[in-house]
DNA sequence: CTCCTATTTCATCACTTGTTGAAATAACAG
DNA sequence: CTGTTATTTCAACAAGTGATGAAATAGGAG
């Protein structure tokens, strides 16, 4: 029972600890999730978390290094309706966030939000993975963008927020029509609308 | 030293440990904040709370239940520019965040957001204390004002969550008057214009 | 003054946390 | 077949957590 040395056949440890870790920050949040839960759910010894990633610490770098990538969705809206990309944006973006890998990834930004280090963890991965990718579609004047895009998160941002997170009524079970119809026009205009 | 025994003055033990419960559980969150931390600033026994409040959830209940109450801004802003509300809600609303007693709340909001059950308190506060004085003073039918509310929301806990904890560049260091002409109009028209 | 009660300190408990070091073992190079 | 190395289990530690119960004491009631 239970031997030691490697496993047999090419069981990979590091990523059955990835999974189980990102499940759990993201469910239990960062002093929620405990190594020896996330040891024992990847079906492994606490150590080997240690041995393999350094200490918790690293463990929720390398879990926070694998998001879901927005490049192409981003690159998709963009592209495909310039004159009015709030409504097509919202409905892929509450699409996305509904589903399996987006409940997690809210998970894991909202376990990230009491730490100071991860929120700086959380600001760093924002800008080049989600931010970057929209200004590098967008046509106004690119010394702009980065305003207009930070206006742009304010609304997403808090969309997620309030919807998935705190769960205020009646927006929490709004359907996505009532939702675009409302914030869709508000996406627009810090995209491209006047803005000051 | 350090006698046994009621404390000589009306010293107000319970009081002095809300207020450090108040610091603690905002600067460094739920778990975070020790209890032992806390009753050290207190100038008091650990023990102190639980004998006073029970425990530590019943504490940051007890300290929950002390929010800034946002209901005279509300009216005065609200009766006082009924067209165009929102630069002027705005307005208070980044005064009254970047204060010290606002500073403290946007942490305990920050602290509660990974705990399921403290979600529901804020929900609860958010909902009672900010979202029905704004709904009452409306002018709008009835029947819109809580998707119209929620959807202000959205825009406002964005922004605080953008500026003030993930703190993304430009908005974080933007001029009240920037943010004011650029997110306005947003809560103007959630407010009072076209949603549906 | 005397008793009583609420308040406070102290010592300690039971538990969990992240981490470490040594021993055991599988896979691989030669 | 042998030696080496990386991987894994096990046992344990030091630190810190929230909580508890008993002893001590100040202030108010009678």
């Amino acid at each position: 029972m239970a031997r030691r040395g490697p496993r047999p056949g090419g069981a990979d440890t590091r990523a059955d600890i990835l999974v189980a870790a990102e499940r759990a920050f993201a469910e239990q949040g960062y002093d929620g999730a405990t190594v020896r839960r996330i040891a024992a759910t990847a079906g492994v010894d606490p150590s080997m978390i240690n041995h393999h990633f350094g200490g918790k610490d690293e463990l929720l770098m390398a879990v926070l290094e694998l998001p879901m990538d927005p490049q192409p969705m981003v690159a998709a809206v963009l592209g495909a309706s310039p004159t009015a990309p709030g409504a097509a944006l919202l409905r892929r973006a509450l699409a996305a966030w509904e589903s399996g890998p987006g409940q997690l990834t809210i998970g894991m930004l909202r376990s990230s939000l009491h730490r100071d280090r991860t929120v700086g963890l959380v600001r760093q991965l924002l800008e080049r993975r989600v931010l970057a990718p929209i200004m590098a579609e967008m046509t106004v004047p690119e010394a702009e963008r980065p305003w207009r895009v930070s206006l742009l998160a304010t609304q997403m941002l808090g969309l997620i927020m309030m919807r998935y997170v705190i769960r205020i009524e009646p927006l929490a079970s709004a359907d996505h029509d009532q939702i675009v119809t409302a914030v869709g026009p508000t996406i627009d205009r810090y995209l491209q609308g006047d803005v000051d």
